[in-house]
DNA sequence: CTTGACCCTAAACTTAACTTCAGGGTTTAA
DNA sequence: TTAAACCCTGAAGTTAAGTTTAGGGTCAAG
């Protein structure tokens, strides 16, 4: 059923500009797609899911470069290159592991701050995002 | 007690290249720091938790527009600033839990395919990062 | 009193990730 | 059959985030 599409929707679809995606073809973010008899590009549905990726992790820190090495992993039981897939995609977890940790630390900070403006409970009447951090630090339960 | 820190000192705790942290400076990221007789920037132990905060801050995703922003966020009770502060922490906040469900969602997504390699239960022959995130959808629940 | 390891500034250069430009085909609605 | 709205390529330009270069001062050890 549902049919290729070009470029223009792709874009449309995804929120990314065309030449973006020409961009990240080049890039080999992106395989290379169908053409049409006229040379158009033809996106498969895939794709859609495919740019999205793209788009998270791209937004969580991950370079182009890392991208492409995360899309490019395939785990492939008769593989030989198994065990270095493998290293890579922990190396990966690794790194996203800590990320998680940073973003957790700053949400609690930031989270501190928004309580202790406006009508908080606590007395503070200063409070930055390193102080905040600071409070947190060694304190890794709630009262 | 604690001297304050020379350029070269701050650099190698951070492990940051002297350029990078005048360059900071410039970008509003350091605030200016004091300076000896002879014009030497001179730190004290603060600016150690001030680096490092970017740095974090770097690897999850933010620019230096936005960490600077960050931390430059002080709560004060008095201000009528205190509103505006409060409303940028809250988006700041929105982006943070964005990010810590994309980073949970892709490290589920490694995860499993670290697992399907090499020795997993499953019998796919063929595993990707997409493929991992797509049975991952609408599947919360682990069996 | 000089040599090596520091520090300073201003400005040019680099890299990643796009974006814009120049010049040209294709498709479709009027 | 033509004009608007698409599509193509290759190359140049832009922005963020540094890095390198050029041309100097400072300071402790020998």
């Amino acid at each position: 059923m549902a049919a290729y599409l070009r470029i223009g929707e792709l874009a449309k679809k995804t929120g990314v500009s065309v030449e973006t995606l020409r961009f990240y073809e080049k890039q080999g973010l992106l395989q290379t797609p169908h053409r049409s008899e006229s040379g158009y590009r033809l996106y498969d549905q895939q794709t859609l899911k495919q740019v999205s990726f793209i788009l998270r992790a791209k937004a969580v820190g991950f370079s182009l470069k890392d991208i492409a090495d995360l899309l490019a992993l395939e785990v492939n039981r008769e593989q030989e290159t198994c065990e270095s897939v493998k290293s890579f995609a922990e190396a990966k977890l690794q790194e996203i592991e800590n990320k998680l940790l940073e973003l957790q630390r700053m949400r609690d900070a930031l989270q501190q701050i928004t309580d202790a403006c406006c009508g908080g409970e606590k007395s503070a009447t200063h409070c930055t995002i390193l102080t905040a951090l600071a409070e947190g630090e060694n304190r890794p339960e709630h009262h």
